[in-house]
Parts: C-alpha cells; sequence; structure tokens
DNA sequence: TACGAAATGGAACCCGCTTCCAGGTAGCCT
DNA sequence: AGGCTACCTGGAAGCGGGTTCCATTTCGTA
C-alpha cells in the first residue's frame, strides 16, 4: 500500500540482482562514456546497452545526472585505486636499502598526478564528465561527489605524509581545484594537454617545494 | 542570396543600435539571473523581458550557453573592476606618508578575493552561472570564459607586482582554481560559505605566504 | 501453487531550445 | 521621393531527449 517511490531504492536494502542491475547500468555508461560525450549519452541507449529497461533504471537513479555521477565515482575510485598502489610499488622499489633515497613528497605527488593525467588523456569524455558531474545539481550526484572527494583526500593525504596537515590540508585544495579546472580547460579547448600538465606541475611545485627533502632533519 | 547564417554577426560590425540590442539581451539575463538560476532561466522570458524577437537573439547569440557566458562575462568584468579599483584605493590610502605600511602581497589579495566572495555571497546565482559557462561546450562560450580569464589573470598579476612570476603564475593558478572549485562546492551545498572563504585564506596564504613582507631587501 | 513486488518493452508525455515564416520597418542609394 | 535590401518582430511549429506511465511478464517467496 505505502509506495513511497520519492528516491532511488538505497544501495544497502539492494538483494544481490538489484545490486548486479545497478552495475549493469554504471559498466554500460562507463563503457560507452569512451565514445560518447556524456551531453549526447542518451538513457535510452544505456537502458538498451545494459540490458535493463528504461523505466527501471529510473527505480535505482533518479536522474540521467545521478547515473552518471554513480558511473564516474566508480571509474574514478578504481583510477584512484590503481595509481596509489602504482606509485607505492614505485616507492617501496627504491626505498630499500637500494642506496636510492626515497622520493620527496614532491616528486610522489607529482607522479601520481602524472599517471591519472595520462589516463585522462587517454580518455578524455572521462574528463568531461568530471565537468559535467561536477556542474549538476542533482543531490544524488553531489553524494556521489563528495563520496569522491573524501577517497582522493584520503589518498593524498597518504601522499603527503611527511607534511604537517596545516600545509597539507590547503596544498590538496589547491591541487584538487588545479586539477579540476584545468581538466575542465583542456577538454574545452582553452588548454593543451602539455600546458595542463605543467600547470599541475607548477602548483605542485610551489606548494610542496619546500617539503621535497624527507624528513629535514 | 547569399546567407551565410552560420554564426553570429561579430560584435566590431554591428550598428550602434544592433550593439543596443544585444547588450538589452545581456542586460536582461543580468537582472533576471538573480531570481532564477542559470538553467531555470529560459530563452522565450529573456527575449520578452529584453523586448527583443527571441528569433533575433539567436542572429547575436549562437546559443543559450553563448548568451549567458556574455552576460557573464559583463557581470565578471564590472565586478572585477569595481574590485580592483577599491582594492587599489585602500592600497594607496595607508600608503603614503602614514605610518602604516603598504600592506603585503598576501594580504591585499586576500582582500581582493574577500570582495569577490561577498558578491557571489550575495548573489549566488551568478556562482552557479560561473559553473554552468565553465561546463559549457559551446565555442563561443568558451570564447567568452577565455576572455575573462585574461582579465582576472592581468588583475591579480597587477596585485602580484613583488612576486617573481615563477611564483606569480602558478600562484594565479591554484587561486583562480580553488576560486571556480569552491564557488561549485558552494553552489551545490558540498561547502558552506565560510569554509570556501577558510579554504581561499589558507591556499592564498600557502602560495603567498613567503612573499608577505613587500620587497624584502 | 498462488500472490505481490519488481522488471520489461514501448509508447506517450512534456518542456525548452531552436528554427522557420509571413509580414512589417528602417536605413540607403539613386 | 521611391524602392531595394537587410533586418526585426511576433508567433507558430519542429524536434530531441529526459522522464513517466502502463499493460504484461517474470521472479522470489510463503
Amino acid at each position: 500500500m505505502a509506495k513511497e517511490e520519492t528516491l532511488p531504492q538505497p544501495v544497502s536494502t539492494m538483494t544481490p540482482a538489484q545490486l548486479a542491475r545497478r552495475r549493469r547500468l554504471t559498466d554500460a555508461v562507463i563503457e560507452m562514456i569512451d565514445q560518447v560525450p556524456p551531453d549526447q549519452l542518451q538513457m535510452r541507449d544505456v537502458a538498451e546497452r545494459s540490458g535493463v529497461a528504461l523505466g527501471t533504471a529510473y527505480r535505482y537513479f533518479s536522474s540521467k545526472d545521478h547515473l552518471l555521477a554513480a558511473a564516474w565515482a566508480d571509474w574514478q575510485r578504481r583510477l584512484t585505486d590503481r595509481v596509489r598502489t602504482e606509485v607505492s610499488r614505485d616507492q617501496s622499489r627504491g626505498g630499500g636499502n637500494s642506496g636510492i633515497p626515497p622520493a620527496g613528497v614532491c616528486t610522489r605527488v607529482t607522479a601520481f598526478l602524472h599517471r591519472e593525467l595520462r589516463a585522462f588523456q587517454r580518455h578524455p569524455n572521462f574528463a568531461r564528465l568530471v565537468t559535467h558531474v561536477e556542474g549538476s545539481s542533482d543531490p544524488f550526484a553531489s553524494e556521489e561527489l563528495a563520496g569522491v572527494g573524501d577517497n582522493n583526500r584520503a589518498v593524498l593525504t597518504a601522499l603527503m605524509e611527511d607534511v604537517p596537515p596545516d600545509v597539507a590540508r590547503p596544498a590538496m585544495i589547491a591541487l584538487n581545484a588545479t586539477l579540476a579546472s584545468g581538466l575542465g580547460a583542456w577538454t574545452a579547448g582553452r588548454l593543451t594537454f602539455p600546458d595542463l600538465v605543467r600547470q599541475l606541475e607548477d602548483v605542485t611545485r610551489l606548494v610542496l617545494g619546500p617539503y621535497e627533502n624527507p624528513r629535514p632533519a
């Protein structure tokens, strides 16, 4: 009798089959977005591709933006995790007793950003997706944004272990903002990719340069 | 006979009456946007309010986004210019021989940003307009963006006269990005206004702190 | 097996940007 | 002045795509 159909079912109360359906939707977006920019991606096509009925899609996501945001969050998390492990592997490779001193914060962060940038270069539509989602006013999309933000912050904080929090926090903010805004400018053609890379390097050096030497005794 | 109606007439080739019409359109947007967020603003209403026929509007602007971008650029320029003069007035007030030393770069820039932020706080829909325009893919909108970017850069460069360009340039980039991204987060409800202010202060101090003392001999 | 909830396929709704058209109007050249 | 041309107006479609609805089928469970 009660039909609180207002908001999408919370993820936690979903049956496995439903979670699978939900995931098929986000996966379809991730697959398709490489070919088609977010604003040209149509709900009809996503539904068809994922094998989920269009009407059903709207039981899982409040709007197209919500779906896009969820897909993006998923992709972004995977990317960040992958890059994080790569960077920390590179870290430990030279860190043992090989004589090579462990890289400084600045180098480490730059390496991290470079890898993320490479991913975006290979998949420009994901960069477009970032700006699209950030511009969305759907509250559910905002939630996803917040979640990814937390994740990113955690990763960067880990990379900046040697840096005092008073510096690390604003540094993170500045870097995230520069990245987001740079991706937007790049995809819109207001910035070349090399310039984007350079900007991030410069900003990184500016905010983290003084801490490059690990643990200055 | 020839009907190259593809792009809007360039501003430079317009008669005064046409420039007036064009301005009436952007002015109408500026007046209305305070009440209605950009995505709810309708071309029909803008046309009606400005007294320009809808079809004619499209002879001046390639799309809604283009019109929004132009209006935004106009507002932003006015704001920046106003704030710039205010700040430089405050500068000279204490700079003559009043015994008060001229404020350092960091303080100056912070003052500038505070004033801009205040304007956005009073007119949240203009903040939304910023993110909307930045997310637009209309190339004409991008042009406007680039123009405003140049303007902003010029103003900030002037404020940072004491800072070596190697620092000033990335500092500017970081600040602009932090501002843009912060405005987006604020209007989306992911950030409170005080937090937004704080973030900008922190980043400013981080990137310009070392240069706070004017001309360290 | 029977029942209710959820999914399906597809059509239909809706709304706002954009375009098109049939008159007017204003400048401009001769 | 007369007329030509380019531009403007008001309004009516065109159109695309997100969103919603519904009759029917499927699925999970008691």
